[in-house]
DNA sequence: CAATAAATTAGCATATAGGAAATATTTCCC
DNA sequence: GGGAAATATTTCCTATATGCTAATTTATTG
């Protein structure tokens, strides 16, 4: 064990939950009507299902007042909108009804010193999960770099050949084509081929 | 295209992000007395960084008054957290620093009419994927079920055999070793086994 | 237990949110 | 375009959040 965080690919997932600066003010008037719209409530009817007056709604719509907490809760539970929700940036998401098909070999390539990683369905923007296949060249122990160590779950199944994988707080363990591992990501973890060949993996990595 | 949605084995994955009830009433001066504690501030250090009186401060952690939204912006600027994380119910995630193998074939069966499941990693709670081998019987087209149809996103390694993916809006593709394929599971899907072999596939599903 | 720090409460002044009704604006129909 | 109805905004009053200062209570710590 030695350097950085070395042989990853990098994963573009975007997270949706890191800090917020509040570079952009958020607009939680704009937001509500916005919600209430696409609703189609009239503020008198916003204001039957959250107990709050017409004029209120209408102030807080165009910024006029802060509303107090309990003033947006009553909101939330009227327009069954969840508060989270509410703040959050709207959650970029894939596009729906899309499909994309990678041929065999036909991935995107991504070399490391150690790895040679072919990123799957590199074309769809967005996804929760970043698929891809990684040959694990044939090496000794004694170059096994630091740990590799990122946010998320990751899924790994074997493909070919007999490789190790180690992982922090565990015992390495030997698996062999069809063995499949589950882990936490965060968990320092490497592979290391165990045959004179090369190995072969998938890898599917969720933030 | 017949019967009802089919053959996917249950998925178990905790959303929070569905819509809140509000059955639990979201203490928010409990939760900001935590997150102020956890950074070990004082009433009157966070009185400083956010601007507001220290009696404010506590009369919000008291659940006395009902913070105005731009006092939570002031909280949430001060103390560097973020308003929907603020709200959000604390996600229920995988144990950290958890790893489970799973030998092969040794998954838990699921077998369905035309699919035979293979779940892997099933005593890992909590997980953002959940991964499966699926062994697809030789069939003809004609006992094609309806569309399945679920939440979230959908990977597909095609491990042996040869296979038609049909998907909602898409001409079917002819799939073999190798091939994979990334699409949105709200978008109707099936898989029918083209040889005379039974074909294999991993999947992974993420919501 | 004493000494100190931290938190809560109290009292009062002020700013501002919330509710009811009046006013303005938009929508829509003729 | 004019007028009526629907919808939204503003006004005015009341309720309540916020700030300040200081007093009191409750931890902390030596």
């Amino acid at each position: 064990m030695s350097a950085e965080q070395p042989d990853m690919p990098e994963l573009k997932i975007e997270s949706g939950s890191g800090l917020q600066t509040n570079v952009e003010p958020l607009q939680l008037g704009k937001r509500l009507r916005e919600i209430r719209q696409s609703l189609s409530l009239t503020l008198e009817e916003a204001s039957q299902k959250t107990g709050l007056a017409r004029s209120t709604l209408s102030k807080i719509e165009n910024e006029q007042i802060s509303p107090t907490f309990t003033a947006v809760q009553k909101l939330a539970n009227g327009l069954q909108i969840d508060i989270p929700q509410l703040f959050a940036k709207p959650r970029s998401t894939m596009a729906s009804g899309r499909r994309v098909l990678t041929k065999s070999g036909e991935g995107t390539p991504h070399p490391t010193s150690t790895y040679e990683h072919e990123l799957l369905s590199t074309d769809l923007a967005r996804k929760k999960m970043v698929p891809f296949k990684t040959r694990v060249r044939a090496r000794s122990f004694d170059d096994f770099g630091d740990w590799v160590r990122h946010e998320g779950e990751e899924f790994l199944l074997v493909l070919e050949g007999e490789l190790a994988l180690y992982t922090e707080f565990y015992e390495p363990v030997a698996m062999v084509a069809g063995d499949s591992m589950y882990y936490d990501a965060n968990m320092g973890h490497a592979l290391v081929s165990l045959s004179e060949k090369d190995a072969l993996v998938l890898w599917v990595v969720a933030r």
